[in-house]
DNA sequence: TTTCCTGCAAACACTTTGCATCGAA
DNA sequence: TTCGATGCAAAGTGTTTGCAGGAAA
């Protein structure tokens, strides 16, 4: 794994500066990382990335939740008890088998409709919703 | 909040035995909590329902586990970190005020179309699936 | 009687907090 | 120059584990 995907397609800088957030060394990194992810990343993971930068733990966790408040990066929840964080690029959805803790990837939808049944019925302004099958990859169904 | 609800809709003994695990009071009452529950719960909740009789933090943790992995109960991540269980009646999807934490529940869905079309794309064997939309309820959206 | 379950205590992993220092604006 | 961000150390929270005694089958 490179040390950090291209940035190109993504401006950590900019995205800061318009959410009125500081830019420092440690959240455009932090930024980068889980921007330029195509999967899901956990904390730990992050760190491990940035390994060499040697950025402290609870600045990440710290940067992390103000990016989630923010609505730079959204937290999910695989069922499986483990937080991550994945960019608010498109939109998809995951599986993950419950056996091996494997982590797919489902990029089609059927779900906006749901989501004005949903406002309409309960009053909700919708943010972003999560969506987790689990199941049983091809391997361990066998 | 009764103490516990009416459990007459379910047999907590006839499942753990269909199971092949032994009927105790812990699981007896741990499994008829979660059933009763329209909401799901969290094992503190749990626990604070279960109060007066007095069962061990560890051994109700060590229940939910084994009863999700016989699939009696579901665990449920909400997006907001806290695990959850709740149990297999029925279906239905949950949505979280990101604002409040309120939740409420969804019960009816579109999404069991969406589960043999990841069947079929990515080979999994679809077990359950989990739906967290976020948002902010009527009361926060003023 | 055997095997599994339980309570207790301790360890553990992940996350949060307080505070002094540092650096972006 | 100021206010917010950082690193460090410590505390907190939720969860897991080892072990000996106890109860279900």
């Amino acid at each position: 794994m490179p040390p950090m995907a291209d940035s190109s397609q993504f401006d950590a800088q900019a995205m800061l500066q318009r959410c009125g957030l500081r830019c420092t060394r440690c959240r455009r990194a932090v930024l980068e990382v889980i921007c330029a992810s195509r999967e899901p990343m956990t904390v730990e993971q992050i760190a491990g990335v940035l390994g060499e930068q040697g950025f402290d733990l609870s600045t990440i966790y710290r940067n992390v939740e103000t990016f989630e408040r923010r609505g730079l990066i959204n937290r999910l929840d695989m069922g499986d008890g483990v937080r991550r964080y994945c960019g608010c690029d498109g939109h998809h959805h995951h599986i993950r088998c419950v056996r091996c803790g494997r982590i797919d990837r489902v990029d089609w939808c059927l779900i906006e409709r749901m989501e004005s049944q949903i406002a309409q019925s309960l009053g909700y302004k919708i943010i972003d919703h999560s969506l987790v099958f689990t199941g049983l990859c091809g391997k361990c169904r066998r």
